[in-house]
RNA sequence: UGACCCAUGGUGUAAUGGUAACACAAAGGUUUUUGGUACCUUCGUUCUAGGUUCGAGUCCUAGUGGGUCAACCA
């Protein structure tokens, strides 16, 4: 799995910096890095590179990677987060060092930091209102005001503070605020709330606090609590640095330093919790492991494999440049993967009978077909042949084009692992639809023991129709119609959904050997894609999802028209 | 009209002062018992203008374009 520098020889700059420090025997050539999830909703495919970046350059370099929950907002976070976070991040591939950590594990350490800059003079209370701190910050532009708070003495800081813990104070009423720069021209530094009050139950402390620090005075000193050397986050974090440093520097801690790189975007995709969240709530999928999500889960529901994943991570590379990455390359990585590992089957989407009408009735031979061309370990399978069979029936045209290569009156064509047909005629109903196809087939055209001479262009994939199995197959398109779904300033990203993102195919029908598929094992159904069978499935009832389709010339070649 | 960051094919990522490379996409072709796979070919004034240098995608300056920041979110 530390296919990162031995498949890749290009270093990204975070490697470089990592190489450079180990180098100069920083940290004693020491290196550990964090994945620092708030629990407040599933992972995915962004995170998914965070995650290959931050354990992979600790491998790459002999470091280990904490998994850390960044969980102090206790009114967002939930413990089902932090299970399927766990599940996602293993599912990948990783291992985190030792048991998982959490920023509520450092409270009372948080706190006893906030007082020394209390007593340091480098905090206060302040009773402002959230809007009158927000009026005091001023813009950008314009330099804040000092709040009328600002000059409380040590002692009456100290005091407030603690009755603030000992939940004297309704939620809001006080925050303690740290004293940097009213008039820095970054606003991170313009004294920021450090401690607020939230009267709220939090997922692992229980009501053991009632004041939890800000985000910037949580993240940074649990990095240094941790003695991480690396800490690696997305660019907008990029203003917060400053402040990390500031209070690494004035608590006089471990210097734990700050990297940040540039966020994944995939088009037609979106990749905020706030919005996977509503899409959820709303009822635009099912669920977080929707297979039309690009969560973590929804991708591995879908059919994707932690390897398929990680390459992507890999090609997509690390820099500090806004990236949108095509979806097609996802699906490349996907079918990359896939093609090597899934075993080939077949399976009829949209069924057509054939009547093979000199194959005698009620024969039967077990034909035995090679499971994956790729890779010669795969074996066979013995696949029932009768003298009924369905084949898909856009793979019959009644007045073909030349350059169709499938069944059409008066041609042959090959069916997969056994015969060659020829076809005779059709039976059509009433609205004129193809009910029935009437084939002869070369009796010495078996394959791999062909001596008919007979030439067919096209290979079929066919189901014989009396040991066919019946399953659902869900078919699934990209979710989003626009290539920016969420980068349309007089629209919203819910107004691009994809009606037709899913179309079920309620009777499709699979060759004996899938009856015993299991979740989890990857499938090729020849000709038609990947697939692999849902969570929803149950003894009764084989439901399969489409991972994503085969490449297709023939129907490119159709569009371009 | 502040601070910080960024700018290389359609999309990404390299090139660490010395022939712009790799992948995806697109288009064309070869092979094929999956119209899959594999393989081959085609596709760039390195944002602009100055400067430094024998030599600049790379260094400097200015401009232009884009991103981030004014949550008691992370």
């Amino acid at each position: 799995m530390s296919d990162n520098t031995t498949t890749r020889e290009r270093k990204h700059f975070i490697e470089e910096i990592i190489e450079e420090d180990i180098a100069t025997g920083k940290h004693d050539g020491r290196v550990l890095t964090r994945f620092p999830p708030e629990p407040n909703g599933y992972l995915h495919i962004g995170h998914a590179k965070s995650i290959c970046l931050n354990f992979g350059v600790a491998q790459t370099y002999g470091g280990k990677t904490n998994l850390r929950f960044d969980d102090t907002n206790p009114t967002k976070e939930k413990t089902e987060y932090v299970d399927s976070i766990k599940r996602d991040v293993q599912w990948l591939g990783f291992e985190w060092d030792g048991e998982a950590k959490y920023a509520s594990d450092y409270f009372g350490q948080l706190y006893e930091f906030a007082k020394k800059l209390i007593r340091d003079g480098k905090a206060y209370i302040d009773d402002s209102t959230a809007e009158e701190i927000a009026e005091m910050k001023g813009t950008p532009t314009r330099a804040g005001t000092p709040s009328p708070y600002y000059s409380r003495t040590v002692e009456e800081n100290l005091d407030l503070f603690e009755r603030m813990k000992a939940g004297e104070f309704p939620d809001g009423a006080k925050v303690l605020r740290a004293k940097i720069d009213m008039a820095s021209p970054n606003m991170h530094m313009r004294d920021p709330v450090i401690y607020r009050i939230k009267h709220a139950h939090h997922h692992r402390t229980g009501d053991a606090w009632c004041i939890y620090p800000m985000y910037d005075f949580a993240h940074g000193q649990s990095d240094s609590i941790e003695k991480i050397t690396h800490s690696i986050c997305t660019l907008e974090f990029e203003n917060h640095r400053p402040l990390y440093d500031w209070c690494i520097e004035n608590l006089e801690i471990f210097p734990s330093k700050q990297y940040e790189f540039a966020r994944l975007n995939v088009n037609y995709t979106i990749t905020s919790k706030r919005k996977l969240l509503k899409l959820v709530e709303d009822g635009h999928v099912t669920a977080w492991d929707d297979p039309r999500m690009p969560t973590i889960s929804g991708m591995r529901r879908r059919g994707y494999s932690p390897a398929s994943i990680r390459n992507f991570c890999d090609k997509i590379g690390v820099a500090r440049r806004e990236n949108v990455i095509d979806v097609s390359l996802l699906e490349f990585c996907v079918r990359e993967d896939l093609n090597k590992i899934a075993s080939r089957v077949m399976a009829v989407l949209n069924p057509v009978k054939v009547v093979i009408t000199n194959y005698p009735e009620g024969q039967l031979e077990q034909l035995e077909i090679g499971n994956n061309p790729e890779d010669e370990n795969a074996g066979t399978r013995q696949v029932p042949f009768s003298r009924e069979i369905y084949i898909e029936r856009d793979d019959f045209m009644e007045n073909p084009p030349k350059k169709f290569f499938r069944l059409g009156i008066g041609r042959n064509v090959r069916l997969k692992g056994a015969y060659i047909l020829h076809c005779e005629g059709v039976k059509k109903n009433a609205e004129g639809e193809v009910e029935e196809i009437y084939c002869t087939y070369y009796t010495d055209s078996k394959s791999g023991q062909d001596t008919s001479g007979v030439r067919a262009k096209g290979t079929l994939h066919w189901v014989s129709v009396p040991h066919a199995v019946e399953a659902e197959v869900r078919l699934y398109d990209r979710l989003f119609l626009d290539e920016s779904p969420a980068g349309h300033e007089d629209k919203e990203y819910t107004d691009f959904i994809n009606p037709n993102s899913l179309k079920v195919l309620d009777t499709v029908y699979c060759e004996p050997h899938l009856k015993d598929a299991q979740v989890g094992t990857y499938y090729q159904f020849l000709r038609k894609g990947y697939f692999v069978l849902d969570t929803d499935s149950s003894e009764e009832k084989l439901v399969f999802n489409r991972t994503v389709t085969l490449r297709d010339g023939w129907a490119k070649k159709g569009k371009k028209k």
